[in-house]
This record gives structure tokens, C-alpha cells and sequence, in this order.
DNA sequence: GTATTGAATTAGACAAAACTAATTACTTAT
DNA sequence: ATAAGTAATTAGTTTTGTCTAATTCAATAC
């Protein structure tokens, strides 16, 4: 079964969605693919014959066995590619989006696994998001940074990408560790800072350099 | 002007016709594209209104300036990743032609010059064939692989990719050095090895082996 | 010089993935 | 309970790149 382009960047996007919100709607889907929702609805009914995904106005998408293993499969050559882009190529981590867009359609039975090895098997992207493993697992643990939360989202710290000992110094200040529940309280727009409660402590703000560098488990 | 894929595919496929026919005929695209020759007309039309060819029944299609550009731009970048699947991944230089085929679409302003570099700038691919520079220039000399001539064909010795002591102490037994005219007199089917004529002398018969590692010079 | 073959061309259709505009179905606020 | 607003859906189009089938044009064979 040959899946089209536009077929896995559906698949990606609905895994992306049910990562962070309870259902995944058409309006979410059709908002971040910037399509119209006249669109999406074809393309859900494509993808449901398919059985890739289930689909109804209720439940939203849900993506089935086969199709959640079809989206990691991209977001694993997307982040691959990514961390090829900034370590080989030298590109700046914020400019590879869009290429690693491109290539991680690239079909082949065997370039993943040659391109994981090439790179070292890394675990995570350049920006901090784990690397789903070749048998299509997305490893559980630090799968957001804390920068990406959204006001009243909550998770646990699963790693930190940042190890220098000021920044670990830093934490421990914090009383933040391993395992620590994290809530987001508030999010200053002009320097992207944050206001966190800790193991439900008096909240403090912090630093988008700080937030950048922690990983949250969410659930 | 951002070019599709496909139209991207009938430049280079334009490009590698003239370099073998005198004449580009839509019957000639259409075999080695395998499409329809009603769809490679509608094609040439397209191709000729945003002028990236010319196109007339008796003079075939003939890549503009513009064209050219962008075909030996893409063959470029497809021999550029040739080389990454190869030296960097571990294929087999047989297997790297259908990933280079997907991979060669990829758009970013920086990533060929990138990839260049990365790789030490190499001048052909793992097929000999050169590379063509960033200016869009496909290098004159040593254009094909001995062992790609028809029977009749002739070229120059441009250069020669295995440079070890054994083969050039070979090459000098044969009278031959970068210049020498060769001929191909007859092809053997069984083993691909060639009966050749240098620069005129008693033919000789040579291996497979060795006519892939001469690169010729084709006016 | 006419018949045959092959190349080029036209006309019309189709599939994929998008669109607009109109309609129906829910949800929520008053 | 109803009006207003948002989400989902339907119907009909469009674009890109392909196809088949029929036709025209050109070269060559006899």
C-alpha cells in the first residue's frame, strides 16, 4: 500500500493534534494544514476507507494501528533528517524545518535505518523532540519541551537537554528534577517567559531559555 | 517561477537525450519517461509557454537558457546525493538511483552548496559521471564511462577513477594516457568486456573493469 | 506515386487534491 | 427556547498531470 504525500502529512498532522488536545477535530486539522475544511473531509473519508484512520463528527480522528504506525514512521524520518541538517550540514536548527518537510517523504526501505546509523542513533531532534525508534515506538518519556506548552497544561520533566552544571545548579535551586509535575500558569507574550507552578509550590516565572531546555512527559 | 516535479523531470530527461541524440523527439521522451506521447506534448506546450524550451516537430525540444539552468541544476543535486547514499550511507552504488531520483526535487536555496561541501566537493558521482558546478556549468571533460559507449562510439581519455599503482601501470602497458583516442570495436554480451582501438593501434581486448574506470570525453 | 508505417497531434476523460459557496447540525449565550 | 455563531457537510469546480482513442502528417517501400 503506497501512501501519497499528501496522505502522510494528513497521518502526521492527526498524530500531532492528538498529542495535545482530547480530539482531534476537522477545524484543528484543517487549521494546521492551513487547508480548507471542504478538503480535509475528502481526505478523512480517503484515509478511513484505507483504514488508516476512524472518523465521525463526534470522535473526531483517530488514527488506527496502521496508520499511527505510518505517521512515525514520517515524524522518524522528519527529525532524522533534521538532526542530519543542523550536525552534517551545518544548518541552523530553525531553518530545517521546511526541508525536513520535503524529505521526509522520501521513500526507501532502507534509509532510515542507514541515515540512524549514520547519525549515531540519536534520540532526539535538534529541537529537543524525541526520535520515534525504527520498530515505530515512540519513546514515552520527554516528549515536549516545556516552551511549547500552552497555558494550563501540565506534564512531568523527563529530561533536560541543557547538562551544564549552571543550568543544573539552576534547577536544583528550582527544586526541579526528574519526575517533577510542572503547570503552566501564564505565558508573557513579549519574552515568550513563563509563569510555572512545581510540584504545586508558589509559582515562579521563568526564562525561555530556561523553558527551551526542559522535556515534559505529557500524558 | 517555483518548477513541479514532473516539470523538473522532463528538463533533466531533455537534457540527457541531447547529450546522446541529435534530435529530442517527443517519441524519445515519452519511451524513457515511459508516459503517453499525448501527455509529453501537453507537457512540451507547458514547458514552452513559461519558455524553459523551444519545440517544434522537426527540431524536437531544445532546453533555453533558463532551462538548461535548472536541469543541470537538478542533475546536480542528483549526483550530489549519489554520492551521500554511497560514501555516507553505505549503499551500493546500483541501488542509490531511485532515492537520488526523489531526492533530486528537494528545494532550498542552500542545500546543494551545503551538501557540496559536506561531501569535500567531489567531482563525479558514484557512476563517474561529473558533477555539474553551482553556476549551472556541467563540466566538458571526461562525460561518460568507457564502458557506456555503444559499439562505434568513440571519445578521449578525460580522466580515470581508480588511481591506484597497479591499474596506471596497466593503463601505461596500453599505451594509453588522458588524450588518447579510443574506439569501441565490438562489445561482448557475456561479460561486457570491449575490443578497442587507442589512438589508432591494433585493437585490444579490454575488461569490464577496466572500461568503467576510464572516462572519456564525447563531442 | 500510392500504400504502409510510425510520429505527432487533437479531443475527450479521469484521478488526486485542492477550492468556493451553500447548507445542515450543534453549542452556547441570552 | 430561540438566536447567533461555529463546525461539519454537500455539491459543484479547478488544476495538474496523466490516460485512450481517433486523426493527421511525414517518411519510406515497393
Amino acid at each position: 500500500m503506497k501512501k501519497t504525500y499528501s496522505e502522510e502529512n494528513y497521518l502526521k498532522t492527526i498524530y500531532h493534534i492528538s498529542k495535545s488536545e482530547s480530539k482531534v477535530s476537522l477545524k484543528a486539522i484543517a487549521d494546521v494544514l492551513e487547508n480548507n475544511p471542504a478538503s480535509v473531509i475528502d481526505m478523512l473519508r480517503k484515509l478511513k476507507e484505507k483504514e488508516l484512520i476512524t472518523y465521525d463528527k463526534t470522535q473526531g480522528a483517530i488514527l488506527t494501528v496502521t496508520g499511527e504506525t505510518v505517521a512515525l514512521d514520517i515524524i522518524r524520518k522528519h527529525r532524522l533528517w533534521e538532526v542530519f541538517l543542523v550536525e552534517k550540514l551545518n544548518y541552523d536548527w530553525h531553518e530545517v524545518h521546511h526541508i525536513a518537510e520535503q524529505l521526509e517523504h522520501i521513500h526507501d526501505e532502507q534509509l532510515a535505518k542507514k541515515l540512524d546509523d549514520f547519525l549515531g542513533n540519536p534520540a532526539f531532534d535538534p529541537h529537543g523532540d524525541p526520535i520515534p525508534a525504527s520498530n515505530g515506538q515512540m519513546p514515552v518519556y520527554a516528549n515536549k519541551r516545556l516552551s511549547e506548552l500552552k497555558i494550563n497544561q501540565a506534564g512531568k520533566v523527563g529530561s533536560v537537554r541543557d547538562t551544564s552544571t549552571p543550568f543544573l545548579k539552576y534547577l536544583k535551586q528550582l527544586n526541579l528534577g526528574l519526575g517533577s509535575k510542572i503547570e503552566v500558569i501564564d505565558k508573557l507574550d513579549f519574552d515568550q517567559s513563563m509563569v510555572i507552578v512545581i510540584d504545586g509550590s508558589a509559582p515562579k516565572t521563568v526564562s525561555s531559555k530556561m523553558t527551551d531546555n526542559i522535556l515534559l512527559i505529557i500524558d
